[in-house]
DNA sequence: TTTCATGCAAAATGTTTGCACACGA
DNA sequence: TCGTGTGCAAACATTTTGCATGAAA
């Protein structure tokens, strides 16, 4: 799953320091496991699943060979940290940065599975003023947008045209 | 998990009949099992999950037990067919009337589980010029907003005022 | 009478849990 | 040291599949 980017956004301290009082705020503690997985997951921004994080965990040749379980509930405290954001593709969940990431949706492309960030300060406050009408006090939200990308609706028109003209 | 509903839009064929006509123009058949499935999703208008209705079904007194595999394979037929939506609530799939019924947004309440339906012309529309500006050819959209319905926020408000007072 | 659909059981997928040991504070 | 975190294996929840039988066309 590969994905385009928006600008960041400024943030005074690391994911890892962020995630670290986070942690120490609930009594938890800072392990290896917990500091790799944030350092890994932040080294690059994009989307990917529990899958793809396990897969690179385990197979790194370094010392810290990183559990199923752990990568999954390290996750889920990344999730809860407000570190990540979490969402769902064909029932599978995916996570994003969201700490030092501005506010945005996605545009899902159902042939190449890309996802296309964008952002649009009018949803926000259309969504604003449906909450009030219905004294629903909103948390959040998750808007994929369907359909076919740029350069997949390009590719498959061009593979078309032959056929159709016969 | 319980449901607002938005007006009805007029249709000319039965879902029954339109499902059928789905399943011709496939060279598929109509059987017992699809023909009382169909029918007993659309006898009344909620959302619902696989889960409720093999419930639903497989205690059935009728003579038509449906099993478990059947119900799937016919979800995902009538989702192909246009007659339902499929949805992903904390992960599991959740279902509701497509056919017959106008195109909308939900809000989920993460106390009660509620949705509720609502829709807006601006989202619509908003969302068709973004997707120009990307070249994306959008076919559909899923969004959800998070936070909590006014009810649940008037019995938490009245359950913690004593609290807060102390 | 030929397919296709169904039901059964079992597999596959994605995620969570119980428990003994390891490790951070 | 103390109590939390980890890894393992197994459980779990949901959905899918292979296959023999049963029913539409």
């Amino acid at each position: 799953m590969s994905d385009s980017s928006l600008p960041a956004v400024e943030v005074s301290s690391t994911p890892l320091e962020r995630f670290e009082e986070f942690l120490q705020s609930r009594g938890k503690r800072v392990t290896q496991q917990r500091r790799a997985l944030v350092e890994h997951v932040f080294r690059r921004h994009e989307h990917f699943d529990a899958d793809d994080l396990i897969d690179e965990v385990s197979k790194s040749k370094s010392p810290e060979r990183i559990s199923r379980p752990t990568v999954y509930r390290t996750l889920k405290e990344l999730v809860d940290a407000g570190l990540l954001r979490q969402m769902n593709i064909n029932g599978r969940a995916v996570y994003e940065h969201d700490y030092g990431y501005p506010q945005h949706d996605h545009m899902h492309c159902e042939k190449c599975d890309k996802l296309i960030e964008f952002s649009s300060d009018d949803i926000q406050s259309l969504l604003q003023e449906i909450g009030l009408e219905h004294g629903f006090r909103i948390s959040g939200r998750r808007l994929i947008v369907n359909g076919v990308c740029k350069e997949c609706s390009q590719t498959s028109r061009r593979r078309k045209r032959p056929l159709d003209l016969i």
